[in-house]
DNA sequence: CGGCGACTTGAAACGTGTCAATTAGCGTGG
DNA sequence: CCACGCTAATTGACACGTTTCAAGTCGCCG
């Protein structure tokens, strides 16, 4: 499928490179990999990878405003979110990162991100250099074909949460908020369809405050409406683990317009 | 101020082009101006402008999905909004647009915008072709940086949105709107301070069912949470005018948290 | 065993929506 | 010139969805 570097070549550079990239090659927008083989082909070295990979777990921060003078996180593995937080203490979450995402297009052409963002899992991610990046982009249309699409979704993902925000109930909410992380878990080959039914099934690491703060609404509602949704026999949660038991009836909610 | 095309080389290929953008060439990204002297200076022509510009009466739709395959709306003169409507027939506003605003950055690169774009006032507004438009930006550098910034504000705006719909109160959003208004007007050399004290004055052709629109409110909500803002003293708004009266007191509540 | 965080559930309070009646303004046509 | 119809805005009463507060369960880990 993918061809794979030169294990002589990788190895010499940065060790662990291969191995720890399995998980998110699936990912057609793979930052990673992409960097990684373009400056193969190019012949550039070294690799603009600044370390192998970070670490972190969940809960912790991954990076805050100043950490990113120079650098441009890549998620490789696990979830995490960038999150804003008001004076009073209540949070919004912009956006859940899933592997392979870049944490934000903007960051290739500024250094002012307005939010944190965090670990939701134990997260490995790696950091790439703003004007490395920048230039590999610039160099190859490849590359920059893909970024223009990235920053076509971020864009469409933003207004979709605008429209959900502004004229949604919290159950529609919910329940598109559930259904996008489903698509976005699919185009990784991260969910998949669970026994004979139509049935989905997949990891959610979430709690249920990051849903809150991704719908604008507070963890005792979104409790309740998990718990209707339950009753309803669309959805199951246990074990960290989401399945959706009836598609097409959850569709139904999450467009009730 | 602004070097001025040479008239004779415009009336040539484009009349009318210069008298028509006096209006907003004082916006820093001006996408008209800046895409003429490019070609000037570069000695491109014809320059990428299909037709002398187009103009359409308030409430009407200045474009939608199917009229954007190859064509980039910027706005010269006048108000307008980018519109999403729902099957249920609410509606949400995603962005206004002002003098110089270039409709949606993600254009540049695909034609699939998900929402209308609807004249609030008379409008006056140009297109240029994508891919022309395209290919100017990456052969000045200079026009890459601007569209960069572009990009960046369009999502910091739609960040911000995200976490007002999420986050605030009905008090809040709209003080917000009306002062990130007033902060883009004065960008523009449109707002003015007013009187000897700190007041603010600006046109204002939005209809309360704008507002509404925009913040995810009702109609009947927003003129109820103006007439208080009025009550209070905070603003003043007759014959399509709005005053901030008590710019810190109107910041006080657009910021509350 | 005790403590803590995540979740659940119910009751009451609050903010915003809905519905309805009314007024003002404005352009159109008789 | 006035009557008309239309849209925008205002205001009050009430309904609904969501939040707040509080109490309690469960599982996990020290």
């Amino acid at each position: 499928m993918n061809a794979r570097l030169s294990p002589a070549i990788v190895e010499a550079s940065i060790p662990h490179v291969q191995p720890e990239c399995g998980t998110c090659q699936s990912h057609e927008l793979n930052w990673c990999h992409a960097a990684l083989t373009q400056c193969r082909a190019a012949l550039i070295e070294p690799v603009p990878v600044d370390q192998p990979s970070h670490t972190v777990p969940a809960r912790r921060i991954i990076c805050r405003e100043q950490d990113l003078h120079d650098a441009v996180p890549v998620i490789c593995n696990g979830w995490a979110a960038s999150v804003v937080t008001l004076s009073d203490g209540s949070r919004q979450i912009l956006s859940f990162l899933l592997p392979g995402d870049l944490v934000s297009t903007t960051l290739l052409f500024e250094s002012r991100p307005n939010c944190l963002v965090e670990a939701i899992t134990e997260v490995r991610f790696r950091t790439f250099k703003r004007s490395y990046l920048k230039a590999l982009v610039f160099e190859h249309p490849h590359l920059f074909d893909k970024l223009a699409q990235a920053w076509i979704e971020e864009k469409d993902r933003a207004d979709q949460l605008i429209i959900d925000l502004g004229r949604r109930t919290a159950d529609e909410r919910i329940a598109r908020l559930i259904l996008n992380l489903a698509q976005r878990l699919a185009q990784r080959g991260m969910a998949a369809p669970a026994c004979a039914t139509s049935a989905m099934e997949m990891d959610f690491p979430l709690r249920q405050h990051h849903i809150a703060d991704a719908t604008g609404l507070t963890p005792v509602h979104v409790s309740k409406v998990l718990s209707e949704f339950r009753r309803d026999g669309l959805i199951r949660i246990s074990d960290r683990a989401l399945t959706i038991l009836d598609p097409a009836g959850f569709r139904r909610v999450a467009q009730a317009r």
